[in-house]
DNA sequence: CCAAAGTTCGG
DNA sequence: CGAACTTTG
């Protein structure tokens, strides 16, 4: 047996369990491989490389990044390491999980430990008494609420040994990002602080604040959960005893990320294509008009001042507060009748949490082709949304300076006028809403 | 509490 | 078969 083994540590996932995984391991090196959709320009590119260049500091340069197709350049690293077995780092994510299995045969990988899924509850687990997915949500909660979970894995880098790589020429160095997007400290040491502090002085407001994008009442760990940086079963963890409504409500979050990876585990067509096939036949606007209103959404300039500070605040910080990308994303989908893919691919190349199973699930939901979607008829109004979410207009002149001169919520209605440079708003809210109504009733003629 | 019309879940 | 169904206006 070799004293050598290899520890594939899949795409973008885990890195919190990576001293764990490897002390089990004994002697054991560190294979990162990057695929091609992290290796995009973007928030999430940059945040991974930070966390990356954190996590090989630690580790005194000694994790293995690199790229390209693992059923190739695993072995191939492995035979150059003189390495025995091949292990997986983890259960498999909820989505490409097919291929991925496929692959790890390919390699007659082992799994090392089965609590690896950065989730609660690995996907596919919770399941009705049929043995079939939960399709909504409260139900799927009650079950994950009585579901055990095991405690998350122990951190800390000095449990282990590794092997130094010098000298391998597989080894990709880790590159440098531009410093475009404003984005959160990375790593595990970020990720801890982060969370510490919410927990002191964060989750006593977050029910009441949460929805308030002006306040920042969230608790700012979406990335780090996303890329494993932070655990939910931590989480989770420093939640026990707490009954009050904060920590319901996050332990209630949490169960949502584990919803929809779950629903696209046993769904993964819907990463792509309607839950509900009703929705292939609702009528979008697809022509050069439709792009051109793409286009105004994307660059926060469509003339209401909720969406146009969220669409700018995803620019330049690569994030947007939950409550804004509902208002965006109900504007995108329900005002000016475009695809939900439109504005979920546009969020998976600025989110720095982008999540394949959150976003395309998220957007689902607003559209009303998701699980346990809104009733057709729950049109945002995104002025009243924005009176509502935002009463003293702080965040839209935040992000929209061309509105600084307006006080008080009225930035919103603009009952006065608009200053110079800021657009009239490129549709009727009252009219697009009765289209897309319309569309909707469209879609249940045809029988089938 | 209602709108409109279901579907989903659990008993 | 009855009750329930995140995020509205």
């Amino acid at each position: 047996m070799s004293a050598i083994d290899l520890v594939w540590f899949r795409r973008d996932l885990r890195l919190a369990d990576l001293p764990t995984l490897l002390a089990v391991a004994d002697t054991a090196a560190a294979v990162f491989v990057l695929d091609d959709v992290l290796l995009r320009p973007g928030p999430r590119r940059s945040f991974l490389f930070d966390c990356l260049r954190r996590l090989d500091e630690a580790l005194a340069g000694r994790l293995l990044v690199t790229r390209g197709d693992p059923v190739a350049v695993i072995p191939a690293l492995a035979r150059e390491l003189g390495a025995g077995a091949v292990h997986i780092s983890a259960d498999f994510g909820p989505y490409g999980s097919r291929r991925d299995r496929a692959v790890a045969a390919a390699l007659g990988a082992v799994p090392l430990l089965p609590s690896g899924s950065p989730y609660v509850v690995a996907p596919g687990r919770i399941r009705k008494s049929d043995g079939t997915a939960y399709r909504v949500f409260t139900p799927f909660r009650r079950a994950w609420l009585e579901h055990g979970w095991r405690a998350p894995a122990r951190t800390g880098p000095d449990t282990v040994r590794w092997l130094d790589p010098a000298g391998l020429g597989m080894r990709v160095p880790i590159p440098t990002d531009d410093g475009a997007v404003a984005l959160p400290a990375a790593g595990e040491a970020a990720a801890a602080a982060r969370w510490h502090s919410f927990l002191a002085d964060g989750l006593d407001r977050y029910h009441r604040d949460r929805d308030r994008p002006d306040l920042s009442g969230t608790t700012g760990l979406s990335p780090y959960l996303k890329f494993g940086c932070l655990h939910p079963r931590t989480v989770l963890q420093d939640l026990r005893g707490r009954g009050d409504d904060a920590a319901a409500t996050l332990r209630s979050e949490l169960c949502w990320r584990d919803f929809y990876a779950d629903v696209l585990h046993d769904r993964p067509d819907t990463a792509q294509r309607n839950y509900n096939p009703r929705f292939d036949r609702i009528r979008h606007d697809t022509g050069p008009d439709a792009q051109r209103l793409f286009e105004a959404w994307a660059q926060g300039r469509t003339g209401f001042p909720i969406v146009d500070a969220g669409m700018r605040q995803l620019l330049a910080q690569g994030w947007m507060h939950n409550r804004v990308r509902m208002i965006v994303a109900s504007f995108l989908t329900k005002d000016l009748h475009l695809p939900w893919r439109w504005g979920a691919r546009h969020f998976m190349r600025h989110l720095v949490d982008g999540d394949l199973a959150s976003n395309q699930h998220g957007w689902q939901w607003t559209a009303g082709s998701g699980t346990d979607a809104a009733p057709y008829f729950r049109v945002f109004n995104p002025i009243g949304q924005g009176e509502k979410f935002d009463p003293d207009g702080d965040y839209v002149r935040r992000w929209v300076p061309e509105l600084r001169g307006v006080a008080g919520k009225r930035v919103h209605r603009l009952a006065d006028g608009r200053p110079p440079g800021y657009p009239e708003p490129i549709v009727d809210h009252a009219e697009e809403r009765r289209e897309a109504l319309a569309r909707y009733a469209e879609t249940a003629d045809r029988g089938d």
